[in-house]
DNA sequence: TGGGATTTGTTCGTATGTATC
DNA sequence: TGATACATACGAACAAATCCC
């Protein structure tokens, strides 16, 4: 699974879209990788990923913890 | 008004802030500055007032154009 | 018609501070 | 103490849209 670097849609969209992708469908349990490991995965600036993930912080979907990591949420 | 640049109140909040209550207050209307022109006014990164005012773009309070500039949504 | 200037928005690379382990 | 990791912030560059002359 790749990015797009060509499309109209912002690359931090592309990479929340498809990290909840992956959320949802259970491929992605407990810890997700730190920032600096998706940026080098999907070639994209630690930045952009932690844009991302600020993303689904906000929908709830993880939680983040400075020191700790980004952890995907248990469900309700 | 000043933006505190040592408080542990990220700046992008800090003028997001500041300028709702200018809005809020009526004492902003139209158009709103530039992102350049804030950053100037406020003494932060452009990046960082382009981030304030995306999140009141994301409230509705604002509305943005490429190429035209930001400006504060109507009532409803 | 066309070209230059302006502005938003994205992305990058880097640096720094704070918290955790 | 040192390594790891999140979060903020900066400066710079670029594309696209718009405006102006």
């Amino acid at each position: 699974m790749e990015l797009d670097h060509d499309s109209p849609v912002p690359l931090y969209v592309q990479l929340a879209n498809l990290l909840r992708g992956r959320i949802e469908r259970g491929e992605l349990k407990g810890r997700i990788p730190a920032t600096k490991d998706l940026a080098v995965q999907y070639e994209v600036a630690q930045g952009t990923a932690e844009r991302s993930l600020a993303i689904l912080r906000e929908e709830g979907l993880i939680i983040s913890a400075v020191g700790r990591g980004h952890f995907v949420a248990k469900r309700d």
